[in-house]
DNA sequence: AGTATCTACAACCATTTGGTTGTAGATTAT
DNA sequence: ATAATCTACAACCAAATGGTTGTAGATACT
């Protein structure tokens, strides 16, 4: 049946935000570095507005924070929200050396 | 400028795959252990066809595997390329890290 | 005060996504 | 041989996505 709970939202949010190479990008340079939403709009062939909404897809995943300053919004990456999708992965890994494992038992018998 | 290259489309793919918590359980049940088509389509409140895409999807995508085994396909979960995605996140907490240790270092001073 | 810059947000459009039903081909079971 | 099961795939639909332009509010600069 497995319905989707509030939490596989959030993971939802997360992995959709990241299937995107701006906004990946976006999240590599705003880790790096700090950036306004402009200094970002710079750096890429799209209108302000489309990089102003990769900012807020990002936002709303928690993959980034806006911080007010001045006439600024200055963008900088979370580095928490990475490590929580990097974890999810890897207990996915986790289950398939399980199963290796118990495979390795049932032939070593 | 930032131009999508053919790696950067494979990481989308995986990405966008992930981002759906019925795939998300797919490839989980399919690493721990194997299923036909069917078999997975029985788990989950939606058509055969719906689940089929859902397959479809995470084998494009090089998270699962199709395998011919008479009139079933044999869905394998592939490690390789969740600890793709994996690396690939690991690579993005780095920058993170290099950031503060210059901070750090400037600090010091 | 007036102008330029930065951001927010609405309205619109084409494409993609996630589901559906229906049809047909292969393989297995009776 | 016939029937049942498993898979593939097309056609369709509503909603979401990724882009655009345009308008307007705040803040900063001269």
């Amino acid at each position: 049946m497995v319905v989707d709970t509030r939490a596989d939202e959030n993971i939802d949010r997360i992995f959709r935000a990241l299937a995107d190479s701006t906004r990946r990008d976006i999240v590599r340079r705003t880790l790096a570095s700090t950036f306004s939403v402009s200094e970002l709009a710079r750096e890429y062939d799209m209108s302000f507005a489309a990089v102003q909404k990769h900012v807020a897809v990002l936002e709303a995943a928690d993959l980034v924070q806006k911080i007010p300053n001045g006439r600024e919004r200055i963008i900088k990456g979370n580095p928490a929200t990475i490590r929580k999708a990097q974890e999810l992965l890897a207990q996915f890994e986790h289950l398939w050396r399980d199963r290796i494992d118990r495979l390795d038992a049932f032939l070593a018998e």
